[in-house]
DNA sequence: CGTCTATTTGAATGTACTCAAAAGCGGTGG
DNA sequence: CCACCGCTTTTGAGTACATTCAAATAGACG
């Protein structure tokens, strides 16, 4: 198996125990894709069909509000895994855009596939559960965040929480995440320096 | 079986199918509890033992920021679920506290019992499965409105889709819950009452 | 090199917060 | 049964945080 596989099948077993043989039946249903900067993997109106895990690189989700402004949704970075979890599992059409911040390697696992193992093998069900527990309180704890800390608070947590977050996402995209103006941020962030709190 | 047990497992079977016969095993391992209202499910500093499903009333779960201030994380209506999901899987000690806003009906479904209906039934696995991924859609969307919208929405967003919550929840929690203070929400209230677009 | 988009800067504005005080309301004990 | 206590809600003035808008500068990409 190669080693960007070992990357992914060691995170399925991250919170839960699934044997060799079924990781290689498991792994084996993912395809590998790599994908430029900006490349869509997901586009509003159309039905999501695939998760992905990111390898290398980053993707970014995000929709447009009712004033057709661009709301990120979530960052993935590599080792995390990305799709429109409501689109995919009922098959809704999505308004989700889904794309790559950065050239990327990912690996997609179609609907079809994700079937057959959840269908096939309780341990990968006990696997998704747990990605579906993680990214659970990991929206919680953000949201938390949104109603408690004030910006500055929120962009330090975020970039020592993902210190490459920056090499990743634009300054724009990263203001959007926080729920704040980029000119504010770029505000905030001169701020800061001059503090010496960056 | 119960008409209030039957609830619960119209609950767990809304987005999976589990036999009679299981579901009637699953059922038997939760417990009937009447709480008054404000009795506490969890206390922070303690770890979470245990699961509720709401039948009737109310329950909310809330911490405290770094500054004292209670933070209203979620409200759990009749027919929902609450738990400190961290500390209930990973075994941590809670920082979350979950009390029943009103006298309410619940069925307590411990850890144990939870182990046992996971290991045993796939079908449960499933359906808690679906109960995270609703969850975690939900948090997802609370997020963006919190990025999105400004106060007034997101008061009427909330009391649309939760039209009873003025009844279940102090407007002190739901200001909370909102992220914003009491006093905004009083005054909000008032503007909206004026403009009738309450 | 030129074009397009992202970032920075600053002034004016608005949304929501803090603090303080008054009014309302529910529960409890005399 | 009513008076009191504690907590929630209301009200208002002053303030702070974050936005909008406009324009200049910097960077990325073909």
């Amino acid at each position: 198996m190669s080693f960007e596989l070992e990357m992914l099948t060691r995170n399925l077993c991250k919170r839960t125990t699934i044997s060799p043989e079924e990781l290689s039946i498991i792994s084996s249903k993912f395809q590998r894709q790599e994908v430029a900067k900006n490349q869509f993997l997901l586009k509003g109106g159309r039905t999501c069909k695939a998760i992905y895990y990111v390898y290398r690189g980053c993707c970014k989700s995000y929709i447009f509000d009712s004033l057709g402004k661009k709301r990120v949704i979530m960052f993935a970075f590599a080792d995390w895994w990305i799709t429109d979890i409501d689109s995919f599992t009922n098959g809704h059409q999505s308004k989700i855009n889904i794309q790559s911040t950065v050239g990327s390697i990912l690996y997609k696992l179609t609907k079809e596939n994700f079937n057959e193992l959840i269908s096939g093998f309780p341990s990968f069900e006990t696997a998704f559960r747990n990605m579906m527990q993680f990214s659970y309180i990991r929206e919680q704890r953000r949201s938390l965040e949104l109603i408690t800390d004030d910006a500055p608070t929120r962009y330090l947590n975020l970039t020592n929480r993902y210190p490459n977050i920056e090499q990743d996402a634009s300054q724009k995209d990263i203001a959007s995440y926080l729920g704040i103006t980029p000119e504010f941020l770029s505000a905030l962030k001169k701020k800061l320096l001059k503090e010496g709190r960056s």
